[in-house]
DNA sequence: TGACAAATGGAGATGACCTCCATATTTTCC
DNA sequence: GGAAAATATGGAGGTCATCTCCATTTGTCA
C-alpha cells in the first residue's frame, strides 16, 4: 500500500479525469443506471483503460471516498485545534450530517457499495475512524465524555445516517442519532 | 397491496418452497455467489417459475425479510405486554443485537439489498418501526424516556447495526450503540 | 368428466462486463 | 535530438448471467 509505483504522464491524466467524472456522477446519483463500459465513454477514455485504472466500480469509488475522507479528517484536525475537545467532537458530527446531506448521490453510492460485502471501502474509513477516536480520546481526558464506549460505535451511528439517505425525513432523524449519541457519551449519572 | 388473489395449489407451494430456500441460501451468506438462474434449480422449479413469483432478488429478499419483521414485532408486543416500559425497550434493542448476531448471513444479505436504491426493503420496515415507536411512546408516558427523538433515530442506528456486520469488533461495538442511544433516550439533565 | 384458467420450465435472445493485443505515447539513454 | 525500450491506450469481440416467451402440464369448477 505504500510505495505507488510512478505514473506515466498520459496515466495519470486518465486516472485524474476518471476520478473527477466519477465524483460527479456519483454525486449526481446516476451511477447504477450506467453500464460501466458507458462510463468510460463518457470520461472520455476507452474501456480497456478504464478496467486498468479502476479493475471494479468498488475500485473507483474507493479512489472516491478516499479524497472524502481526507477532506473529513482535516476538519477534524482542525475542530480539535481550535475547539474544547467536547465542542470539537459535538461540532464533527454535526457537520457530518451536514456534509452528508449536501452530498446526498455521492453518500448514497457509497454507502451502497460499501455494503456490498467487499469490505475495501471499510479500509478507507480507517482514516476517519481514527480522526474520531482522537476527538473522543480528547473529551475523554476532559472529564467530559465516558470512557467505556469507542470510537466504533459511533462509526456505526453514522454509517446507518449514511445508508439511510431514503428516509421521508431524514435530515431530523440524522440530527436526533447525533443527539442520542452525543447525550449517550455524556457520562451517565 | 390488500387482497392477494388466491394462489393455486402449485403456485403457492412453489413460492413457499422458495421462500424457504432463499432464507436458507440468504443465511448461509451465499447469495451473491450463486446465479440466479441456479437458485431456482437449487429450489427445484424452472428458472420462468422463479421469475413469475419474484422478478428480482429484491423482491425476494423482501418476501424473506416479511417472516422475519413478523417474528420481531410479535417479541414487541410480548416485551411489552409482561415489562415496564423501558425495561421492555432497552429489552427489545438488546434483543436485535442478540437477533442479528445470530443470524449474520441473513442480515447481511438484508442489508446489502436494502442499500439498492429500491428501498423496497423500507417498506417492510414499517411493521418494524411502528414497534419501536409503541415501546418508545409506552417508555415516554412513564416518563423513562425523553419525549423529543423519534423512533426514525433508533432505526437508523439499529440499521447502521445490520449494515456493519463486517466490522471486527462487530459485537461489542453494536452493544456500545444500543448503550448509547439508550443513556441518550434518558431525559438530558 | 370435460373444458377453461392458471402455472410451469427451460431454450434461447439480450446485453453488460471484461480481456486482449496491435497501435500510440512517453521516457530513457546515448 | 533521436532511436529503442517501456508503458499506456482503446475498442472489437468473447463470455456469461439475466430475463422472456410460449408450448405443455397441472389444477379448478360445474
Amino acid at each position: 500500500m505504500a510505495a505507488d509505483k510512478p505514473l506515466r504522464a498520459d496515466a495519470r491524466r486518465n486516472r485524474d479525469v476518471l476520478i473527477a467524472k466519477a465524483r460527479e456522477v456519483f454525486d449526481a446519483g446516476d451511477f447504477f443506471d450506467l453500464r460501466f463500459d458507458d462510463f468510460a465513454r463518457l470520461a472520455g477514455v476507452g474501456t480497456g483503460t478504464l478496467y486498468r485504472h479502476f479493475p471494479t466500480r468498488e475500485a473507483l469509488a474507493e479512489a472516491v471516498y478516499h479524497g472524502e475522507v481526507a477532506a473529513l479528517c482535516d476538519r477534524a484536525r482542525h475542530l480539535q485545534a481550535t475547539l474544547p475537545a467536547a465542542e470539537a467532537l459535538a461540532a464533527f458530527l454535526r457537520g457530518m450530517v451536514d456534509h452528508i446531506a449536501a452530498h446526498e448521490g455521492l453518500a448514497r453510492t457509497l454507502a451502497t457499495l460499501m455494503a456490498d460485502r467487499s469490505g475495501a471501502l471499510a479500509e478507507g474509513s480507517l482514516a476517519l475512524e481514527q480522526a474520531v477516536t482522537d476527538l473522543m480520546a480528547a473529551a475523554v481526558r476532559d472529564g467530559a465524555v465516558r470512557d467505556d464506549v469507542d470510537a466504533g460505535a459511533v462509526m456505526m451511528a453514522l454509517h446507518g445516517i449514511g445508508a439511510a439517505h431514503d428516509r421521508p425525513n431524514w435530515r431530523a432523524e440524522a440530527d436526533d442519532v447525533i443527539t442520542l449519541v452525543l447525550d449517550g457519551l455524556r457520562r451517565p449519572l
